[in-house]
DNA sequence: CGCGATTTTGAGAGCCGTCAAGATACGTGG
DNA sequence: CCACGTATCTTGACGGCTCTCAAAATCGCG
């Protein structure tokens, strides 16, 4: 399992740039509208934003984290690793996606998540919760439910991994991602810049390198998808639906926290 | 994959037999202690109880469900299948694990639950939730907290199906249920009585039925777990916890919802 | 241009799946 | 109490999917 760890780049945290009445990602379509009270908290709520290179870590295994962050832009990635070096890549973060409730809920990370590109984040620290959940019931449901949400996704890998085949696999993962890619409007069409390796493919599929490409291979051969150069194509999406049986379809807008 | 559908044998709900206040899984140590309010509210929360049989499906994938439920005695399991007829477990549920957020939450279950053995739900009409997350904050964090809980064990099991060895995942399974099963009471001291078939570990850790029972058959051959007509004996807890690479220390008390 | 990271391809081994068949356990009805 | 059918467990044989090892090609960046 060659798996390199990527040293730790320092993040540094800076005041709110982007006040919440402006953000870019809420008027998506993908995105429920919030109330105007709602959106008054939020502006409370955020505390600045937390930017981080390529490469770092934003937040580790184990540790304690006196904040919670959504990805405002970029990508990252949820993982845990195992004792001997084996790295499983348990879901993908992007824009509008909260992490590290664990470290506020359970006080401890059980996972690590790291930047795959550059990277902003909104900040919000773990106090504000508490009034989050005492006086903005709704806001409190909504943090449910973008939990239920990662637990659903959970629940799909969980489902590709156990009992998919390789190439049933990465034609799983593409849709899943080009899917989550195009709910934030960062695909062009049916091309999508993916800013993944191979090696993370085969990381996240629970499948080796050397198969991970060749898998990649006969989807091409097939006329299914092309990723080449970071750019992942779908050139049959019927075809990749049919033979992943994974059903596409527009999801329901979410709660941007 | 040799799966069969069970018929739905139709589960009856009663009133409530067992009041909050004299819930038998309360004073365990595994859960914490909630005030008297909390008490209170639970009591009017709870709308009476679910009783099934052996193979009843509690939720079904894709329904609406008017209800969420806590398992108050008896094992079940969360699962997907495949159109193929393919079925992965997610997950088990025993006493004190609350169900079926999902339909409370998201509007749909994204799974199913089927009863392992003879089941009692306590149940709580999806209306109430309302009035928990807008009067009760501290409930409201507790089921986030029972969320996160959901999602850091999909975590592990999603490392466990992805990286592990066939040898290592079973050797992590039982102990996940070990400890889970110790945390209600339900061992004796090694032993512990499992209503699972070889065919939900298989279709738990996505192996073929063979092979998982020759995978029990080597780890009982290295005396480090005897499984034998539904009785779980761990024979060398040490010995699986360094093969499975898992610690399976006690977990900090949990809401009860 | 040079070096590290990433991708690509081939060869061989082995873990694990499928197929098959027999053994054992369990519930039901005679 | 026995007979019988179903579900579950067990074992063996064989094939293939996926792994590891190895090396070359390509890409990206300073």
């Amino acid at each position: 399992m060659e798996f390199l760890v990527r040293q730790s780049v320092h993040a540094r945290e800076r005041k709110t740039q982007v006040p919440c009445v402006q953000c870019p990602l809420r008027p998506l379509p993908a995105f429920r509208s919030f109330t105007p009270e709602e959106l008054q908290f939020m502006c409370y709520f955020k505390s600045g934003e937390l930017t981080g290179r390529y490469g770092t870590t934003i937040l580790l295994e184990g540790a304690r984290s006196e904040n919670c962050y959504t990805m405002l832009s970029g990508w990252g990635f949820r993982y845990k690793m195992l004792p001997d070096g084996r790295r499983q890549i348990l879901n993908f973060v992007l824009p509008g996606d909260f992490v590290g409730l664990q470290a506020s809920v359970l006080n401890e990370m059980q996972h690590s998540v790291e930047a795959l590109t550059d990277v902003v984040l909104c900040v919000f620290p773990r106090d504000k919760l508490w009034t989050l959940y005492s006086d903005h019931p709704s806001l409190a449901f909504d943090i449910t439910w973008l939990a239920a949400r990662e637990e659903m996704m959970l629940d799909d890998h969980l489902l590709s991994i156990g009992h998919r085949t390789a190439i049933e696999r990465v034609a799983y993962l593409t849709l899943h991602l080009f899917r989550r890619a195009r709910d934030v409007n960062l695909n062009e069409g049916e091309s999508l810049r993916l800013p993944l390796t191979q090696q993370h493919v085969a990381d996240t599929l629970g499948m080796s390198l050397v198969h991970t490409n060749k898998t990649l291979r006969r989807l091409y051969d097939r006329a299914l998808l092309s990723w080449r150069e970071k750019t992942l194509k779908i050139l049959d999406l019927d075809g990749l639906a049919k033979l992943a049986r994974y059903d596409i379809a527009a999801s329901n807008p979410r709660p941007l926290i």
